[in-house]
DNA sequence: CGGTATCCCAGTTGATACTG
DNA sequence: CAGTATCAACTGGGATACCG
């Protein structure tokens, strides 16, 4: 289940990164600032339940059940600051507010797919090596 | 400038994430798992450097010149321990320590390149949005 | 319905000093 | 050289209550 269309080793990653990495290289790296952004609790989550489909503010909060209110409202609002969520107001009554992905948003849903799949296909070795690890977890090294 | 080979929507980040997300389905997400691994401050710079070549401690830590002694030991003891990173020991004087990725690790570098080179095309566009959303930070929403 | 405003805790990171 | 130990600071996240 491995592409094996491209094994060599990735372009832009060693690119973007120079070997002697300074302090202020390492501020303004870009994939440091994005992996920050969908790394955190919720973003991901929330991306891949609005590239299925938009979805009002307490659909999102059911869809999810776990994240409290006041963090569904701070990472969308992350979101929607980054550009990859929009947000829109009908003036309906009672009000209704619909989120759905920018076209940035939903072109960040690609590598996002490429990291699940590896995600998905290596969580077991991870876990083995987890496993493995455990026993000597406060073992002085030598 | 986008791929248009598949505009479709993603195959296992979807997959992975039932519509409505019980707790319990969050917890053990393989996608978040990982995210939040990778995510963390420091290591995906590590797994970049480590990617170009083996490097001993000092090396590494000579390499980010940001990074304290004790976060640059603690990334690489997770990061050993999820199997993405191998720490081998040679006996000599002053002792010697190589750290160098795993086949596992390896692999963990075609998906992040995906990201990675994601991140650098569309940087410019987030930091535009970013921009343009700082001004009404602060203000209440309607 | 779709949020804000507070308060608080747990976990992460950093600074500094010390060691086999 | 390759770390550990200790403490202090910062931050993400949750609980609860309230609002237009």
């Amino acid at each position: 289940m491995q592409s094996g269309t491209h094994t060599h080793v990735p372009s832009m990653v060693s690119a973007a990164l120079p070997d002697p990495v300074p302090a202020e290289e390492y501020e303004r790296c870009p994939v440091t600032d994005v992996l920050h952004r969908v790394g955190d609790k919720w973003s991901i989550l929330i991306v891949v339940l609005l590239g299925k489909r938009p979805h009002r503010y307490n659909e999102l909060h059911r869809g999810i059940a776990t994240i409290s209110q006041r963090m569904l409202t701070r990472t969308l609002r992350a979101l929607e600051a980054d550009g990859l969520v929009h947000r829109e107001v009908f003036p309906t009554n009672p009000p209704s507010v619909e989120y759905r992905l920018t076209p940035l948003g939903r072109s960040l849903l690609t590598p996002l797919s490429a990291l699940a799949d590896w995600a998905v296909a290596h969580h077991p070795e991870i876990e083995a090596a987890r496993a493995e690890h455990l026993p000597v977890q406060n073992e002085p090294r030598q």
